[in-house]
DNA sequence: CAGGATCCGGCTTGATACTG
DNA sequence: CAGTATCAAGCCGGATCCTG
């Protein structure tokens, strides 16, 4: 049972009681941009600029704070490379990738559970 | 891609744009409380009380937000019976059973990742 | 190109008191 | 017991402007 201070975008970060390994799991890959963050970077690896058209409503400010967190949180890896212009890339940690089958899975369960919600709003009318 | 407007206590749930069902997905069990009391109903039908005697830090009002959320969007079924003092209990429905095996793997991705993360800081020091 | 710094509103959460 | 109502505060995220 510990408190987390530390400066996050995600306001589950912050003062969490993890009791459990559940809710620090989510801590580190939820909040609004995370997992969209996560996801594009499945097969590729890409540039700040790629990222911010690939993510469609993102800020650079909201990219910038979430990719810093991610990269301390041990999920992907930044490079830098010194050309000018300069150049870096992001690209998912080998701990990141293990989480691929569970947002998989996820994905299969939101699917699901949103037919099923309308479904069922549909039969109430 | 569609925008959500109705009251949530959660941030994620608003104005997200489900491009995917695995943002859809995360909205459902993103928040502040909602992954705790989905996991204290694993096993067990609780009472009102029980639950929040079982969540450490949990206050009322919050609880009640979050189960309503959660009866609202299918995960949990409420039941009142007709008591005098009222007695109310609450328990996982099937959909969100499914959802078990995932939080589980979350759970143990997270324990991974914990230790992952505490050795990289031991050795930085 | 890849950010950093600052300001600010709105939502989420919490504390407290009250009720059928 | 199982909530509801109201008030207050803290945080997230967005907009905008600036820099190496």
């Amino acid at each position: 049972m510990g408190k987390i201070k530390e400066n996050s975008t995600n306001n589950i970060n912050k003062q969490y009681i993890y009791e459990c390994d559940l809710s620090y799991a989510v801590c580190k890959i939820g909040g609004r941009w995370k997992l969209f963050i996560l996801s594009r970077l499945k097969d590729d690896k890409l540039r700040f600029s790629e990222l911010k058209r690939a993510i469609s409503g993102i800020t650079e400010r909201m990219l910038t704070l979430q990719l810093k967190e991610l990269e301390k949180e041990g999920l992907i890896k930044r490079t830098v490379y010194a050309e000018v212009p300069p150049r870096v890339d992001y690209e998912l940690t080998d701990i990141a990738r293990e989480l691929i089958p569970i947002w998989d899975a996820l994905n299969t369960w939101g699917g699901k559970h949103r037919k099923f919600i309308e479904q069922q709003e549909q039969s109430e009318e």
